[in-house]
DNA sequence: GGTTGTCAGGTGGCCTAGCCACTGACTATC
DNA sequence: GATAGTCAGTGGCTAGGCCACCTGACAACC
């Protein structure tokens, strides 16, 4: 089949609903008229009237403005035009993992660390059997907890540990690091949730 | 001005709307039934009419869901669910909870509170008596639990504490809570770390 | 004078009802 | 077989309305 025609090929213009444009539009506004934090953006009925647009469409730009974190809407007082936080917008994991001591991103990662493994006690019997089985288990940090990953999914959690190991390095392979993850490894095969929590507890730290 | 008596100033109880409560509802949904990418929801009409809510604000619903990337709402189609990619840009905190199914910012939530149980354990001796005596003790969850967060300081767990609360509601009152948050605020006064933790596991899920 | 209670006006939240635009599949037609 | 027309189902948007909420002013009370 040729695929070629690509390049002449129309794009499927994206049509940008009213609501969006709207958004987009208000937003010019705010920055125009000059607007700062905590100035007030006229009430519904009037903006949406002077915009040729129905409450409905109107509010629901605020809306969409409103999960952008650009304005806050209060019911009984109006949008509230709202102050860009600190780095200008949302902040992100990175911004707020860079500006923390790496002291806390371990104990956060330690936190991290426990609910997984405690999920992963929960996994499946046979999975857990044949990621943890004691022989031929390799006692790095690095592997084990590869496993405890795998077995615990690829979740909220998941997404976390993966933000904080960027800021913060796993244990090295002391005789202490060992004898944890052989515990950590014992708990999760027998399913013993509180205990593969427990475990992990410290682990990071000291 | 005297601006001490913060610790018993009530939060502005931060009002959740109905749409909101909606997307979190059907993102559940969504897991629920275990539909991927690419599945398509109930059309408006239907899914308005089973949840019991107008058509308009099950859109908003969609249309919140849609800017977080959860789903995909196609104009004479269907609201697609998406998978949950890498979705381009910087991640940030509001995002990622956004596009998880409730399910998880419990679980991640849960692993958060350990922390910072354990974290409250390892407090001053005193400031732990002076805060969770068990005259006095106030055992609504929003209550035992600002003591902990108090003794644990506003470290980086403090901050995902925050970040998940806004996707993930605490628990209510039940007995069992009660009890939990007794054997919770008794690990702590003990300064016993892991069990304070071990406490915390399973508080939220159930 | 300071405090407290009341109330009206303005605001956003949500609803009902409906029309329009878009999509995809189906069906004649050539 | 390919094409064009049709149609049912879908989301987008509008209009009008009621309700819950917040605020500020004002009156009543200490």
């Amino acid at each position: 089949m040729p695929d070629e025609p690509s390049a002449r090929r129309l794009t499927p213009l994206r049509r940008e609903r009213l609501y969006e444009s709207l958004a987009a539009h208000i937003s010019d506004f705010i920055e125009a008229q000059g607007l700062v934090g905590g100035d007030r953006l006229p009430p519904e009925r009037q903006l949406a009237a002077e915009l040729g647009v129905s409450r409905a469409t109107l509010s629901r730009a605020l809306a969409a403005l409103e999960t952008r974190g650009r304005i806050e809407v209060r019911h009984g007082v109006g949008a509230l035009v709202r102050e860009p936080g600190p780095a200008g917008g949302v902040p992100t994991w990175e911004a707020s993992l860079a500006a923390r001591p790496r002291s806390e991103v371990l104990v956060a990662r330690e936190a991290v660390l426990a609910g997984l493994a405690r999920t992963a006690a929960g996994a499946d019997s046979s999975l857990r059997t044949a990621m943890l089985a004691p022989d031929g288990r390799q006692r790095t940090f690095d592997h084990t907890w590869r496993c405890v990953r795998r077995l615990a999914g690829d979740g909220l959690l998941a997404e976390l540990d993966d933000a904080l190991a960027g800021h913060a390095p796993g244990p090295g392979d002391s005789a202490e690091v060992h004898q944890r993850l052989d515990a950590l490894a014992d708990a999760v095969l027998r399913g013993d949730a509180a205990a593969a929590a427990t475990t992990c507890q410290g682990m990071l730290g000291g």
